[in-house]
DNA sequence: GGGGCAATCCGCCAAAAGGAGGAGGCGCCC
DNA sequence: GGGCGCCTCCTCCTTTTGGCGGATTGCCCC
């Protein structure tokens, strides 16, 4: 038999830990190398440790775990890291999967579906809980939905209505004309695009529109 | 006990349908109701029979699983569709999700995780052969696979780099300063991309150049 | 009934962009 | 060598923006 997979487990909770530990332990194949309570030093024992996966939370002190997820894939790459939060949000699961987790598995899953994650994600599998599925689907759905607050928000209706013309890449002119209203009433609400946007030119104003999904409402 | 799961079969493989049905028979939950060996005859079952779950090949004559699922969905929206097919192809997989399949079973999986699988769709769970999450979670990282031939070919390298500055939303001036250009030259740069693109100012440009990728390069 | 805000308009000014023309240099290909 | 495309720069001109200032109206909320 090969040499069981040495993995590392970083969780803020410590019973969480143990539990977790004891419960790895019981395999012949695993072994918990190392734990860490926080992402930044979680990050510094996966250098150290050299771990062949990582069980990593997402809601914790220091550094959270999408930001230690970044940084131990900087300096491992092909690390296998396995996202284990209770997080069900579809925003999470989508940065952690981009930064590059194998996988990312609610804390409500059973212990023989861990197990199995485990070794498919050193495999190179990419693992999901099956709630969170859907969740990726949706996103492929919609890939840019992007439902974040921004500074979009600071905008009033009528600046928000300016700027979709403006990505069109009209002149004031004619979205005057298009808005039924006096081309310096648009400058007005162009300017106040530009400072609520904290941009300097209508081309900016113009891109930020089309990344927000603002050029076709 | 409720009543059983109305399954329908849509698969051109005789033996295939045969074997499938007599493994979903044993289960007391789960009722064969009807079979169909091209999408057309699936899509008119599905209307006829009202299943409650659809197993749905990709590869077949007269009309292919991707039309048939998006034919029985606008039929019957929430109807719980399983593609269950050879093809690991991305593509095929994206597709099919976004027109709504419930899920997306390669044929090499084992009984029990099918079962399973029919049991969750119908719950409304999606369900994925685990070798296809990797491919849909680099769709995930990638959304715009960048197939185009554009206009974009028609530009120079010199108006290509110029529309990249562009759509940063700096001023021809400050353009020049980055490509170490007399502002005059910028200025003819930007007028040929103009041309060449069909347009009729620098914002417009900069809408394309962002929907084109070209504005990170 | 006063304060805040969105929305509408004005004017003025400097800077930037758009549009037209011409012109020289360079490399490539027939 | 001649033609062609690309890159470079120029002038002259009009239009558009960006960036001030200020003003009025209407609405909502406390």
């Amino acid at each position: 038999m090969t040499t069981p997979l040495r993995i590392l487990l970083v969780d803020d909770h410590t019973l969480f830990r143990s539990g977790l530990k004891a419960l790895l332990q019981r395999q012949a194949d695993l072994e918990v190398i190392g734990e860490a309570a926080d992402g930044l030093e979680g990050v510094k024992q996966a250098t150290q440790l050299q771990p062949d996966i990582v069980l990593l939370d997402l809601d914790m002190p220091v550094m959270n775990g999408r930001d230690a997820l970044a940084q131990m894939l900087v300096g491992q790459p092909g690390l296998a890291v396995l996202m284990l939060t209770v997080s069900e949000d579809g925003e999470d699961l989508a940065e952690c999967m981009k930064t590059g987790a194998r996988g990312y598995l609610l804390k409500n899953i059973n212990a023989d579906f861990l197990l199995d994650s485990i070794r498919r994600a050193v495999d190179g599998d990419s693992v999901l809980s099956p709630e969170m599925t859907a969740k990726l689907v949706a996103r492929l759905r919609a890939p840019v939905a992007a439902p974040r607050h921004s500074e979009l928000d600071s905008l009033t209706p009528r600046e928000r209505e300016t700027l979709s013309h403006l990505a069109r890449g009209i002149s004031n002119k004619e979205i005057a004309r298009a808005l039924d209203l006096a081309e310096s009433t648009v400058k007005v609400h162009v300017q106040n695009i530009l400072r609520k946007l904290g941009i300097s030119s209508r081309v900016q104003a113009a891109v930020y529109a089309v990344e927000h999904g603002l050029d076709k409402p």
